[in-house]
DNA sequence: TAGAAATCCTCACAATCATGAGGATTTCAC
DNA sequence: GTGAAATCCTCATGATTGTGAGGATTTCTA
């Protein structure tokens, strides 16, 4: 199921829905995905001020995807920068 | 059109090119978004030791939209959240 | 209700980050 | 190819973050 993240704080009850529906306590969890139960815990609590590349290594963990919704022109860009890429 | 992430570096390139879709330069987004043009590019060539609340700050400030795709077991936990918040 | 278990919170600390300035490098229209 | 414009990179600085430890508080099963 794809749910709509609206504010930065918003991921916090996805990831603790998701662990919880996993039936892992927060400290195993974050053992296995290789960061501190306190960081778990300011993830879940809904905090903004963490590292995108630490809070994207949460996501994975939990088997989370993320997926970012552009309008086709800019998708568009991608392939582009894709093929100037190539060119070069 | 949706995007998956595959890692946290992946995002830049999509943000890159949503700026460019728009013909925005870089420190005129990063001005009117409220971050440093420094932080901006930052963003575009793939850091991951950004802050998310101002990553999402800017992906939100260049219309990108961002959702998670969970199984739908965490979908239920995040519907039994919201009851046991409104007993208490 | 009791109490064990789970989570939250504070602390200290070393490492790291966002900013703004300024110069180096790259890009791209002509 | 040229050169103006855009972007990248480094620096210094004050603010901030992730960690681990330990205790406070909350949760939830029996």
């Amino acid at each position: 199921m794809q749910i709509p993240v609206k504010s930065a704080d918003a991921v916090g009850k996805i990831v603790r829905a998701s662990r919880k529906a996993q039936n892992i306590r927060q400290d195993d969890a974050a053992g296995s995905i290789g960061v501190s139960e306190n960081f778990l815990g300011k993830i879940e609590r809904g905090g903004e001020s963490v590292q995108w590349g630490k809070l994207f290594q949460v996501l994975d963990g939990l088997g989370i995807r993320v997926v970012l919704d552009v309008p086709e022109s800019v998708a568009d860009h991608i392939s582009q920068q894709h093929k100037s890429q190539a060119k070069s």
